[in-house]
DNA sequence: CGTGAGTCCCTAACACTGTTAGGTGGTGGC
DNA sequence: GCCACCACCTAACAGTGTTAGGGACTCACG
């Protein structure tokens, strides 16, 4: 029973000629259903119905399937409409990138350690750049700009994703999270670590989305100042 | 010839007790030699004199060790002197924090998707709170702010250690790393990337330092603009 | 003194991982 | 007809995290 196979397949219905592009909507499937650590060389090939060994024909190594991977995952990242100042443009942009890395399972993981640049990140970091020039940044500004952008909302995600791996108080197995934290932080010796205790409210406060908008307008404040008055 | 048990073992030299803190001293000594893939629960327990199994006795898996090897970590952190304004202050934070991820091999992604809220990152927090709040944020911003400056910095760093996986230009193969980058963007597509192209020379600009220092002055750009003129 | 609990380590095994070597059937060009 | 090539396969290797069960040792208690 062999399966398809080079060349035209004629019109029949399967055959999906297993391109790497195949390859990276599988792997993203896995992901999604599976997370990072479950993802397995097996597991994408059986996905694409083919066996591991496979897959080293249409790739390298793990870490270009997750190059791929990590472009797909760029792919499904639109850019915020072009109206309005710079600054709601970049603001939708930077929650845009957020919410794209927290809505598809382990994303932020997946880019993090990785600077791949396909096809969809290419298109993001022009369209990005060619803003913050018109913007009125100059060009080693925007090009760092982009960057900073990039790296806050990676790092941010990053953060806010690590599960609280507190290690001793594992007793409390089904409280809230933040809860848990508070309690960490108040349960500390006042001498020492005063501020700790005193702020433990505010270093819990579950708003991430609070917490998020405050780095967001920190960072437009330090872009804005780069700029005459005027286009502030 | 069976080795040190419980108790105290008697004079001799050896018997070192293995307590958690020297697995995470023998963790960071293996993260150290093999990097973060080559960290292995059997090498970190042959570092330690002892099986791999009998690590589970001390630790529940091998992301609690990774919580210990964090902490590790942050414990050769250390706050910069109290002297100057606050921005001069954060401004060294930041960037003995980045010193340390780029110096002990890829502690940025260790340090990553985990929070492990041990004694040294405690410590650290208590500090950089203090300051923050005698530098006149209110208790809200200080807590925001802090986790903004520790967001940015991993974030930035990550990418900063990210190897370029340029899938197309594989055949680059050993000239310098911003060389191949700048290619790559040059060989774009004019029409379609205009600013990719145009930008090619500051996007691969390989002085990560003035990209570090631009972030951050951006920042305690945003923070100062908190605070009332005469505090700036 | 004997016994049981508790501590700390061991061996052996399980299922799984990324990756390579080498083989195999089908397709296209000469 | 034959040869090269493509795209897949099986089999295996070394190594992974983790668990089950056992064994030596120390200490408290009766």
């Amino acid at each position: 029973m062999p399966q398809n196979h080079t060349g035209a397949p004629g019109p029949d219905e399967a055959t999906p000629a297993l391109t790497r592009e195949a390859l990276a909507q599988a792997a993203l499937r896995v992901l999604e259903r599976d997370g990072l650590a479950g993802l397995s060389m097996r597991k994408v090939a059986a996905e694409v119905g083919v066996k591991a060994a496979s897959l080293y024909w249409h790739v390298r190594n793990k870490q270009e399937l997750l190059d791929l991977l990590t472009d797909a995952v760029m792919g499904s990242a639109e850019p915020p409409p072009r109206e309005g100042g710079w600054r709601e443009q970049f603001h939708a942009y930077c929650w845009r990138y957020r919410r794209l890395l927290l809505d598809t399972r382990d994303a932020a993981k997946v880019v993090a350690g990785r600077l791949a640049p396909g096809p969809n990140l290419l298109g993001l970091m022009e369209d990005q750049l060619d803003r913050l020039r018109a913007a009125g940044l100059s060009d080693a500004d925007a090009a760092m700009a982009s960057y900073l952008l990039g790296a806050f909302v990676q790092g941010f995600v990053l953060q806010e994703r690590s599960p609280i791996s507190a290690s001793e108080v594992l007793g409390t197995s089904r409280r809230d999270i933040a809860d848990a934290a508070g309690d960490l932080f108040r349960a500390l010796p006042a001498e020492t670590f005063p501020n700790l205790v005193d702020l433990a409210d505010d270093l819990t406060e579950p708003d991430m989305d609070a917490r998020f908008e405050f780095g967001v307008q920190r960072i437009l404040d330090g872009l804005a100042a780069l700029l005459p008055p005027e286009r502030r």
